[in-house]
DNA sequence: TTGAAAGCGCTAACAA
DNA sequence: TTGTTAGCGCTTTCAA
């Protein structure tokens, strides 16, 4: 219960070098291993470095050398388990390659994101990674002008800043949509969440009405709830939407939480699925597959595209999007 | 599809000075409100960042000022929900205090941890988190050394390093059990996951055998399943309990993911619940809490977790266990 | 109120 | 192969 331990143990380098007999520079190298140097001065510097439990300064190291091995995370949400996803696509081959990830979190907000970008890039990283292609100027303004790598995630609809890595939300849509229609339902609605702010949403839900625009088949009601996506929410928004258009045979979703919220409603109210009511997810979680229907969705490319993200970064590939593309699973709920 | 962005536009605190005709330490004076400075030097320097685009560089920063305003994570997952859940809330208010929150994830080995807080340590931060108290001794020792505040997190089951916030995972596992047994269930049996590198599941698992025991109440049987806890394991395990001891009247989870997929199962081949099976979680997730039947479970404060952390660290405030305690939710599952 | 100057702990030339 | 030295971009005395 005391604090006495915190003292600044502040074993510099030029601690090290004293200590081992030899220069600066050598304890450098031998800790990089860059550079060249004798056996017997590794072992004289390692020896050191033990013995006074050196850990060396990254902030300094960074410094003296410009790359900073950092890279900066700007993310809308932790909730949305879509995001932790990225995250640890992206973490795992960071930490391979000694970057370090830093994240801040928006809430969707853009303005949130403007500031949140701004203390990012007083680190200097390496690369800055957000969600999307939707920013505010001065977002856009300060990335451009900050000379660090970008990579917008989970969307490849719209025009990248740098580097995109994700999938077509808007194609997604469309491949729900025409999946449903395949399947012969005709009388159609939507529950869905705050999509001004969910943007990536907002272009799937589009999508899928141009879709059904496409085939002549009008959406009959649609329930947008406030505030981000869950399950809870998905409960409440089926079971409104249904008061309001009961002759329904077909529900899209915003994404699986919502949709899996659908269906406990169904499982409460023991609504037959598909039978009497088609449910249609988006992302493809794995508790939706889990559930005694499992759940008819669109599994996303998450980690992958944290992955591959991670890897353009570090091999400081030319600007490009890339589509990772995603996969419909038939499920049972449609 | 060019990289011609890619120019360092390093504008630097010597070139704001420059411009606005003021000297270095005014300009860093009025960048940080700090220190006095009369109304037109504040406004000639403002006027000079804006006109230059000017992004401090924090790496300087705090090697010239000794605090790095940097917390670290190291934590287990970010699959598991209750991680991002503690980031989030150790989140709000670290940026709220101008902190940048760094984190790697160990995957629930101690031996990466170490390694991992090394490379932590490295960047100076503030504060190292960690899940919990069963670390190497090599983490222990660094960590002691670095001077540096470590914060031990959703445990208090144990010897702190120096701050701890959590609850009590065995007198979680207690409270659970009582409940079965005040319920009348008698024939008891377990569903858990990978408990040797979740030791904080395994302490809960000890004390709901603790409680049985002193109850005089055998555990029927239990069911370890190999990796990380998840819904489609949770479901296997059930269905692979109850094919050994059919008998079973109750069934406690290591966790709420585990708690829904045996629930799922329960669904899947209409086992009653808790008529005929009854199913006790942890964790109190929201998913729980909107199937049909709302999980009988216990809330634990992850958010709050974070949230406290955080304080602690920002207030420095000496050594000190917190705990934040459990709710236990009576759901419809028991 | 202000500026000059000395570091912070390291890396990266450059000589030796 | 090695050591010396000049920064990296800031903060922080210390005088003025």
């Amino acid at each position: 219960m005391t604090t006495d331990f915190k003292q600044q143990t502040t074993v510099t380098l030029a601690e090290v070098a004293e200590a081992a007999g030899v220069g600066e520079s050598t304890v450098s190298r031998v800790l990089r291993n860059h550079g060249s140097f004798s056996g017997k001065a590794r072992e004289r510097v390692l020896d050191a470095v033990e013995r006074l439990g050196y850990v060396p300064n990254r902030i300094a190291g960074t410094l003296a050398s410009a790359g900073s091995r950092l890279v900066a995370f700007v993310i809308p949400s932790l909730t949305n388990i879509v995001f932790p996803d990225v995250l640890r696509g992206a973490g795992a081959v960071l930490e391979e390659n000694r970057y370090q990830a830093v994240f801040s979190v928006t809430d969707y907000e853009p303005e949130r994101e403007e500031a949140l970008v701004a203390a990012m890039l007083a680190w200097r990283p390496t690369a800055v990674m957000l969600a999307g292609f939707e920013h505010t100027e001065g977002t856009l303004k300060m990335l451009r002008a900050s000379g660090c790598r970008v990579v917008e995630l989970l969307d490849i609809d719209g025009t990248a800043i740098d580097l995109a890595v994700g999938f077509s939300n808007r194609e997604a849509g469309r491949a729900s949509a025409e999946f449903l229609l395949k399947r012969g339902y005709r009388r159609i609605g939507y529950v869905g969440h705050d999509l001004g702010r969910d943007t990536r949403a907002g272009k799937r839900f589009e999508g899928f009405r141009e879709a059904l625009n496409l085939a002549g088949v009008p959406l009959v009601d649609r329930e947008i709830r406030a505030g981000a996506s869950s399950v809870g929410s998905g409960r409440a928004g089926l079971e409104q939407l249904l008061r309001r258009a009961p002759g329904l045979d077909a529900v899209y979703f915003s994404n699986d939480d919502m949709a899996l919220g659908g269906y406990f409603h169904c499982l409460a109210r023991t609504i037959p699925v598909p039978t009497r009511l088609a449910l249609f997810g988006h992302n493809g979680l794995d508790i939706g597959q889990a559930t005694p229907q499992p759940l008819t969705t669109i599994r996303t490319p998450r980690v992958a595209t944290g992955k591959l993200a991670a890897e353009l970064v570090i091999n400081d590939h030319p600007s490009h999007v890339a589509d990772l593309g995603f996969e419909l699973i038939e499920g049972a709920t449609a």
